[in-house]
DNA sequence: CTCTAATCGAGACGGTACGTCGCGTCTTACG
DNA sequence: CGTAAGACGCGACGTACCGTCTCGATTAGAG
């Protein structure tokens, strides 16, 4: 690593971003609230370059100043949207993951198994591109984390009970093997595993892990 | 984990095992490659260092100054070892991953699967205080890296066949879950979870999401 | 360039500069057009520390990080201003050169000798301090290489035929005696010597080396 | 002292050395009074490679690493032969030195001027590969300080008066005349200028910068 | 014809300086 | 105000040589 002495949480997303969609509008690091048409444009520009340096390399080795060249923006002005590069990379990846996690999330207790993890694998694939580099890219470590964390803060209230394994490790286990399970999927040639696949894929190999054996136990504890 | 070099001096973490015996027995061309007493004091020292910084911080936040320094050796010395620190890791670490994927492949295709598991458990336990600066630590990501390297090198020739789920993610999958839960049971205070709780928990979440239904097909097959 | 042994001419001041006044303006290094005042301060501070230090030990003894140190400014600064410390010692001499050339050269050719020695002893007297660091210090060796150079273009077209003696050898022969003379001089105490009796001593030596012959060929060619 | 910065005098012979050949035996840096004939060798191989490395660069870009690895000996093994480089240059050099002043000397007092002169012409010529490592290589400006050095040492008793320019600077301009024309001359392909031109070229030039006006003086006195 | 002491190859080590790179701050000038 | 342009302090990077220092092997020359 470089001179990196100042960040603290360098593999994690920030964690002061409000991810609601309530608080979306204010959620840019240094945007006034009076909307400049060139501030908009440089945000776009370094969300745009983040994407495309991403694509080919992990992202501590993108530096800030490559971001602003790609961005066609001056350095400095980079600080003036987003104090750390993870800032930006969480500025383009919040929406793609809160989306994701209403997807993910249902997983958990649907009715309909099948169909959530199908729904899951659809929005995947339409969105290939971009999940491809923010699973199998640089920043896939912060993914898995904000993932990982928003999961946890609503798994708190519908999580099904378990004797033996804790929620907070059901939760962790769960998402670990979806993101294991599309990533893997990702790094996959396009077309050689259908969405249809991984769809059943994930059924097979999340919902044994650590869900179904909670539904027999309550089930078990029902019929007693 | 990078590199790959075979070192000499493997053991020599804190509270490791013994040495093999057959080492001694090289003489034939170990001779000009016999250890400088030096360097195997700066080695120590190294490795020492490592670990201590790895309980505070990420490797990536970690300087390779700040190694040398902590080991009380010259910067420049940190070079005649190591190319970079993920290659000191790597020498910290090779060692336990070696031992710890001999007690972990079993897991595939042992006969008795909770006494693979709680051999496992059980040998981290006796290394709680290594393996929760491994796993918890900054070289978290590099552990699991290389666990899944040697996993999959390994798995080629002993998987089970299963026709939805290909081996190289069956080893993905469960690499990656012993991983979390092992992470997470290092990351409870010590004696809250007991050693033969983590294997239960093993046994009940790793065992459901590859291998039975693998085995559950070979049955079927054999039946047919 | 990589460390340091990538010089190939490190006793020599660097021939990329433009020296004639009308180019000055833009004749730094990374100058661009719109002069930022706290790189003209770096650069002043530098030249001084530079002046400072060479009063103390030769070049070859001068390192970097120390003039950066004398001159209040980080030692990566120093880069921002010259490749090398020769670089930064031309920037400081290269005018002087150029104006002592100025005097110097019509020596070679100008019909009241005395008069030409007399001003390039009283220019140097006049900048006695400057010139004394320049050649009792540690940049002797590439004043005397950058004097030859610039001494040796102009010759070329100006020079007496002499049929013993080559141009170029002429041309060494004198720089090096006004070199070793002015030198001496500056190495005296001041006061000690006039500035009369050194142009005395210059017409006296120089002369009779390498001119007067020529001209009592060219007289004796004209009789003939 | 620590490393590195401990030389004075850098661009200088060692002055330490005794150059009489009295003292030639015990000159040596290291040596035993019992000349080991292992030592023997490896002081001749050093020596032998510090002159095919100065035909290619200046003494400074010449690391003792590579005079070793030239010399086919180990690195340390150089110390135990020369504390420095120059130190090994002043080895190979001294010699030369000391026979060579043996013939300019008698140039400022001789009867026979060109005699002088054409001997030192034919000493330098029957060694002209030396010669030419040691005044157009790395070594140029150490030979030429060590030449002076000498030189003053020498012509404080016996050199002639001269109302106007003190002995001192006679002896400056004289070697530093003798040294610039020798050099121009070993940088000339071999068989250009012959041994008689070279010596008609210093008797033209040497002689009337310094010498002839004392003459003069001196007749002109005697005359009164 | 041993035996002792030197010399050597090998290379680890602490140390200094190198030149590069990226960071984040700041200043200046422009529109 | 937002930006472009870029100087700057900062500090880690990895490299190169330096000179010192054990540490065996080898190999003289003295007993």
């Amino acid at each position: 690593m470089k001179s990196g002495q100042a960040k603290q949480n360098p593999g994690e997303l920030c964690d002061t971003v409000a991810h609601t969609p309530a608080a979306a509008a204010a959620s840019s690091f240094a945007t006034s609230n009076l909307a400049d048409p060139r501030a908009v444009k440089s945000g776009q520009a370094l969300r745009a370059a983040m994407l495309t340096l991403l694509e080919r390399k992990p992202l501590e080795q993108i530096t800030i100043r490559e971001i602003a060249a790609a961005a066609g923006v001056h350095y400095a002005t980079f600080f003036r949207h987003h104090p750390t590069k993870e800032s930006l990379l969480d500025d383009v990846a919040a929406d793609q993951i809160d989306r994701l996690v209403e997807l993910t999330l249902p997983v958990l207790d649907a009715v309909d198994w099948h169909a959530s993890f199908l729904a899951l694998a659809t929005y995947v694939d339409e969105h290939r591109k971009l999940w491809t580099v923010l699973l199998t890219g640089g920043a896939a470590g912060a993914m898995r984390a904000e993932l990982l964390r928003v999961s946890q803060q609503v798994a708190v209230n519908r999580a099904l009970q378990d004797n033996i394994i804790p929620v907070e490790l059901a939760v962790i286990c769960t998402v670990g093997l979806i993101v294991e399970i599309v990533s893997w999927w990702l790094r996959q040639p396009e077309g050689v595993v259908s969405v249809d696949q991984v769809a059943r894929i994930l059924h097979r190999v999340v919902l044994p892990s650590t869900v179904q054996s909670a539904l027999e136990e309550r089930e078990a504890g029902g019929a007693r």
